[in-house]
DNA sequence: TCGCTATATTCCAATATAGCGATATATGGG
DNA sequence: CCCATATATCGCTATATTGGAATATAGCGA
């Protein structure tokens, strides 16, 4: 039980939605994630650890770059359903769209080094 | 994203998580799921409170008692298929199977009136 | 090595949540 | 109407969560 609480603990925050929403989308380091929610850099952090934890995303080192994307279920499997599910979910929420349109103008280029 | 967060936000807490498993075995009064889980009278009804208002149970009074039941998902489809879900899930951890031995033997005439 | 930059961590304030006891509400029986 | 019972609500405390500013850490280039 306590796996599948972990998924939807992490699952209970709207900010954390947004993120899982934008990285079905393309990965992404966190300066881009913080550019589509518009949160502090330290609480972007804070919330990619929780998805992180639940085993919803990873993360690569890229150089200074992080670049989180969604896991493979591999690690939890309620992760990985709760995934799935999402692929479906919420597409039409207007605060997804307009993550998601944000996620589509975002390069960490310009992003970043500012 | 409210309706998809409310069932998240419900079912980020193992004792309601407790709550919809018993559930599916039979419908049951508030007293009977105070039995199986252990928790004061007052906290149940809170949770079966947060649990209605996401979508994912729902209640029918029966003279004194007032017996909640599983939602058809009618309400908020995103707890249809989490209940769709939770068929499948947990099943087998110790704490659920402690509290659905519990809901086997519970009886509301033998739990409550004294 | 020194600085610059991207990310992580720590600390703190504000708010939300879970739990309980006490009380209120509602229903059925006498 | 009055009492007993089942459930809901209120008031409170302890704890958890969220968010941000400040600081620490890590990698890159000069």
């Amino acid at each position: 039980m306590k796996h599948l609480n972990k998924v939807m603990k992490a699952l209970s925050d709207t900010n954390r939605l947004k993120i899982v929403k934008i990285l079905q989308k393309k990965e992404m380091c966190v300066c881009e994630i913080q550019f589509c929610l518009g949160l502090a850099q330290s609480s972007i952090s804070k919330h990619l650890k929780i998805l992180e934890q639940a085993g919803l995303v990873e993360s690569r080192k890229k150089g200074l770059w992080v670049d989180y994307f969604l896991s493979n279920g591999e690690d939890n499997a309620y992760a990985g359903y709760m995934l799935e599910n999402l692929q479906h979910w919420i597409n039409d929420d207007p605060e997804i769209l307009d993550a998601l349109e944000k996620a589509s103008q975002a390069d960490r280029v310009n992003i970043c080094k500012g």
